[in-house]
RNA sequence: GCCCCCGUCGUCUAGCGGCCUAGGACGUCGCCCUCUCACGGCGGUAACGCCGGUUCAAAUCCGGUCGGGGGUACCA
C-alpha cells in the first residue's frame, strides 16, 4: 500500500474520437476526490481495442487535461511505480493474470458462435440475454471435436451463484442476482484481452481504492466484483475497490450527450473562448453543489469541499446558457492583465494584432483592454470589440447592417456636426471629446444621447456595439477619428 | 422481454421527518442604471410525477404505479 490514507483513484479513458465533456466531469470528480483526501490521481489509457483507438485522440486527451489543469500523479508522460500506463503496453501483465485465472478454473474455453447462442436462447425461450453457459463443462471429446472443426476458443469468466451487493458511493446499496449476469468474455479468440479483464486487473495492480465512473458502467460492476474475488483468490490483489457511479451528462431531450452534438466536444470550449475554470466550475455543478446558495467557486474551494457522498445520482442536462454565464462570472474574477494574456492567442488568430505583437500594438492593447475586459463573456469576443482600434485605415470597414440603420440621412447630419465640433478640439482627451459632443449634439441639436452617439459610434468603430465611445476615440487618436467621420460623410 | 439505475421550478440544484406558505443559480418577463454592449441593482414567473401506507407531523421513510435512462457484445 502507498501513503496518503491509501486513497488512489484513476481516470481511464479510451482514446477514441474527440474527448467528451462527460469525460471531463468524470476526470474532475476523480481529481477533486483525490486532492481532497490527499490521495493519488492515476491517469491510465485504455487502448485495448486497436481497431478504434487513435494517436490523435490520445494526444487530444493529454492536451485537454493540460489545458484544464487537472494534473495527474501517475500516468502518461509523468510515469510512476506502475508504469506503463497505456494498456497497449501491458500485454504481458494481462497474459499472466489470465493464465493464473485459468489455472484456478475461474474461467473456461468457449467455442460457441454468436449465432449458436442466439439460436439456443430462442429455442429455450429464456428471458435472460447473453451467454447461456453451454461450454461450462465440456468433455475432452467435445473440445477435441471443436478443435478439429478449426474453432478457436475465447475465454469466459465463470460467474458464481448468488447475490452480488455493493454500497455505491453515490447511490447506496445495489445488488444483482448473478443468474442475470451471464458468463462473459475475458479475451478474444485471437488472444487479445478485453476491457472486462484489463480494467479490473489494472485497477488491482495499480491499487485503486475508489472507482468513480459513469453510470453506463453500473451494470458491469457485478461481474467486476466477481472477477475481483477471483483476483484476490489467486493473490493478485487483496481487496476490492469501492465503486461510485456518476450520473450522465445529457444533451437535448432525454439522450446522453452524443459525439454528434457540438457541445459534447471538450476542446471546443477552449477554442470557443471558455476559461478552463469556467468550464470546470459549470461541469462540477452537474451533479454536485458546493452550498445551497452558491454557484461560483475556484478549484481550490471545490477540493476543500468535495464529498463524493454529496453527488446527486440524477442525470443532468447540459445547458450552454448557464455554462456561458458561469464562464462569464470567472472572466470577471480575472485581472485585466490576465484577461489580456489569455485573449492574446485569439487576437493573433483573428489577425487583430500581429505575431509577434508590435510594441505599439502591445501598448495600445494595454490601454484598451480595461475598456472591454468587463464587457465580454468569452475570450473570443475580444477581437470584435477591439478590431477597430488596430485595423489599418485603408482596411477599416463599417458594418453594413449597422450603417444602414444608423448612418441614414439624419445620422450623417449628426456625424457632420460631430466632425465640426471636434476638428479644432484641444486637448484630444476623453473628457474634452465628451464635453464637445455633448454640447454640439445633445444640447445643440437637441438629440437624445443614444441617437447622437449611436451614429458617431458606427462611423468611428464600425459597429453599433463597441467599447465606450469617448475613450475609444481618445485611443484612436485625432487623425484617425476625424478621418473616419469624414469618410462616413463620403 | 429481462436486469439495474433515476424522478424537486423550462434547466442545474438546496432539502437527508417539524426551520418549507420549498431556498439559490441560469433562463425568461418587467423596472432601474446607462453613449451602444456588457456589468450591476430591484421585482415577478415557475417545481416536490401519481396513488397508497408509516407518523402527532413527509418533498424527506416504505410499497406500488407511471415516466425516463442504461445494460443485455469476441465495444468501452
Amino acid at each position: 500500500m502507498s501513503d496518503n490514507n491509501g486513497v488512489r483513484v484513476r481516470m481511464a479513458p479510451s482514446p477514441t474520437g474527440s474527448p467528451h465533456v462527460g469525460l471531463v466531469r468524470t476526470a474532475l470528480y476523480n481529481w477533486a476526490f483525490a486532492r481532497h483526501h490527499g490521495g493519488t490521481f492515476v491517469f491510465r489509457i485504455e487502448d485495448t481495442d486497436a481497431a478504434r483507438n487513435t494517436e490523435e485522440s490520445y494526444n487530444s486527451i493529454i492536451e485537454l487535461m493540460r489545458w484544464l489543469g487537472l494534473d495527474w500523479d501517475e500516468g502518461p508522460e509523468v510515469g510512476g511505480p506502475h508504469a506503463p500506463y497505456r494498456q497497449s503496453e501491458r500485454a504481458d501483465l494481462y497474459a499472466d493474470a489470465l493464465a493464473r485465472l485459468r489455472a484456478s478454473s475461474h474461467t473456461y474455453e468457449c467455442y460457441c458462435t454468436t449465432a449458436e447462442v442466439d439460436a439456443r436462447r430462442k429455442a429455450s425461450g429464456s428471458k435472460v440475454m447473453g451467454y447461456d453457459g453451454f461450454c461450462r463443462e465440456l468433455t475432452s471429446e467435445q473440445v477435441a471435436a471443436f478443435e478439429a472443426e478449426g474453432r478457436r476458443p475465447i475465454v469466459r469468466f465463470r460467474m458464481p451463484e448468488g447475490t452480488i451487493t455493493w454500497d455505491d458511493l453515490v447511490r447506496g446499496e445495489i445488488s444483482f442476482e448473478t443468474q442475470f449476469v451471464p458468463d462473459y468474455a475475458l479475451c478474444r479468440a485471437n488472444g487479445e484481452p478485453l476491457y472486462t479483464l484489463v480494467n479490473p486487473v489494472d485497477d488491482a495492480l495499480m491499487e485503486i481504492t475508489h472507482v468513480l465512473r459513469g453510470e453506463d458502467l453500473l451494470s458491469s460492476t457485478p461481474r467486476q466484483i466477481a472477477l475481483y474475488d477471483a483476483l484476490i483468490e489467486i493473490g493478485l490483489t487483496d481487496s476490492t475497490p469501492r465503486f461510485g457511479h456518476l450520473p450522465y451528462v445529457m444533451g437535448e431531450g432525454n439522450k446522453k450527450l452524443s459525439k454528434r452534438d457540438p457541445e459534447a466536444h471538450a476542446l471546443a470550449y477552449r477554442d470557443n473562448g471558455f476559461l478552463p475554470e469556467g468550464l470546470l466550475n459549470y461541469l462540477a455543478l452537474l451533479g454536485w453543489a458546493i452550498a445551497a446558495d452558491r454557484d461560483i467557486f475556484t478549484l481550490e474551494e471545490m477540493v476543500e469541499a468535495f464529498d463524493i457522498g454529496d453527488v446527486n445520482p440524477n442525470p443532468a442536462r447540459f445547458d450552454m446558457k448557464k455554462a456561458e454565464a458561469i464562464n462569464a462570472a470567472h472572466m470577471r474574477l480575472l485581472s485585466v492583465e490576465d484577461i489580456t494574456h489569455r485573449a492574446l492567442p485569439f487576437l493573433k488568430a483573428d489577425g487583430v494584432v500581429g505575431d509577434p505583437v508590435h510594441d505599439s500594438d502591445a501598448q495600445l492593447l494595454e490601454l484598451a483592454m480595461p475598456l472591454v475586459a468587463e464587457r465580454i463573456n468569452k475570450l473570443t469576443e475580444a477581437s470584435a470589440m477591439l478590431g477597430f482600434l488596430f485595423v489599418a485605415e485603408e482596411a477599416f470597414e463599417v458594418d453594413a447592417a449597422d450603417a444602414e440603420k444608423l448612418l441614414d440621412e439624419k445620422g450623417l447630419d449628426v456625424v457632420k456636426a460631430a466632425h465640426d465640433a471636434l476638428v479644432d478640439l484641444h486637448p484630444w482627451s476623453t473628457d474634452a471629446i465628451q464635453t464637445a459632443l455633448q454640447g454640439a449634439l445633445v444640447d445643440g441639436l437637441g438629440l437624445k444621447p443614444r441617437v447622437a452617439f449611436g451614429a458617431v459610434r458606427v462611423a468611428v468603430t464600425g459597429r453599433r456595439v463597441s467599447p465606450p465611445l469617448f475613450e475609444s476615440m481618445e485611443l484612436l487618436g485625432r487623425d484617425r477619428s476625424l478621418g473616419r467621420l469624414q469618410r462616413a460623410l463620403g
